[in-house]
DNA sequence: CCTACCGATCGGTAGG
DNA sequence: CCTACCGATCGGTAGG
């Protein structure tokens, strides 16, 4: 039996949209279930049980896909990060040549809340549960991590140079005052309020006084 | 035997700063270990005996102090938010009453974030493990943190009536962006880092283009 | 404030 | 993918 076949046939399948259900394959099924736990619960309470149970398997079979929980939780931490990596990237690319920084930085923000709370189960896991994970685990999970941060970096350096940053304030302060309000915005965030573009358009006017797109 | 005898006699004591020890009763101890806990190791791995440890006694123990583990945590929370509320409503008190919506506004995160790093186990924990309390509790301790975000409605409603928020610019935006930029610090800040006073002028320079103080 | 203990639950495994 | 189970650990309590 098919961990999709098992899933269908108990109520506990209602946990998982439906429509990834069928399009996936059980890893992915126990990684969307872990990025839930993750977000919703944190690291200790994301235990095996747990994520069987929104899966619609038993506990033990989750050791069929992966060799242990961290494993999957790693996984998940680091697809947080690179989901949102590779939307800025790919903004920054499709900007044309002729794009300023005050252009950069808005696309980068834009790129940033739209894919971060799109896929907010695993980004706002990344953040989240970040700080709690095995030192170990921990470690492992800053380097995607750090290469994300890396961009703003860039960012910053190439806003400073064209003026939109006073040249007394530190780029370290402006560039995580950013990060901050962007990484917390999957805490007040709900589908209801305001459209994201909007709220990307808001943050670089305060931050920039970027124009809005 | 009391708390302090007890902790004077073990080992384990070490774990908390000594000139705490003398100055504080039982309950403090605990609750400086589960503010440490919470930080550093989430919700569900602050654990009844990982606090006895840090504080030197038996896991038992905690009980002639507290009715509960919840009752701890809610304790440790509410305080993180309280000892931010005092701070910045201390600090816009003390103005004079000339002062500017900007100078109310630099004056606001200053604040927030000198006592916020100052008391970081207290207000690490506030920002960190809320997310992951038991519903009850985090509804519980959500009233507090209710209080201290109304604070930042007003001084947005007088920074835009002051000009100092673009007219397009949504003031729930503005507030909570500022919000996730200085909850955010307790993430990155370290005590080696740029002195406070200048992140705080940085902050508010970039976001309002206020003065240095 | 401690010892000893309760029922429940944890990550992981053996052997199907 | 499941059943049954391992040793370890959880919050909390009884009775000193």
């Amino acid at each position: 039996m098919t961990i999709s076949q098992a899933a269908a046939r108990t109520a506990k399948a209602s946990a998982v949209k439906s429509e990834t259900l069928d399009q996936n394959g059980g890893a992915r099924q126990i990684l969307n279930a872990t990025a839930w736990l993750l977000r919703h619960r944190g690291y200790e309470a994301t235990t095996t049980r747990a994520i069987a149970e929104r899966v619609g398997i038993k506990a033990g079979s989750i050791y069929h896909h992966f060799p242990s929980k961290d494993a999957i939780v790693e996984r998940v931490i680091n697809e947080g990060v690179l989901v949102v990596n590779k939307a800025v990237t790919a903004a920054l690319d499709a900007l044309p040549d002729k794009a300023t920084p005050r252009d950069r930085l808005q696309a980068a923000i834009k790129a940033h809340l739209l894919s971060s709370l799109e896929h907010s189960d695993y980004t706002s896991a990344s953040i989240r549960a970040f700080a709690f994970l095995p030192p170990e685990l921990r470690k492992t999970c800053r380097v995607e991590r750090r290469r994300y941060e890396d961009i703003w970096q860039h960012l910053m350096r190439d806003a400073s140079q064209a003026g939109y940053i006073p040249k007394e304030v530190s780029l370290d302060a402006a560039r995580l005052m950013l990060l901050g309000a962007v990484n917390w915005a999957g805490e007040w965030y709900r589908p209801g309020r305001a459209p994201i573009d909007k709220i990307a358009g808001d943050f670089a006017q305060i931050a920039f006084g970027a124009r809005r797109t």
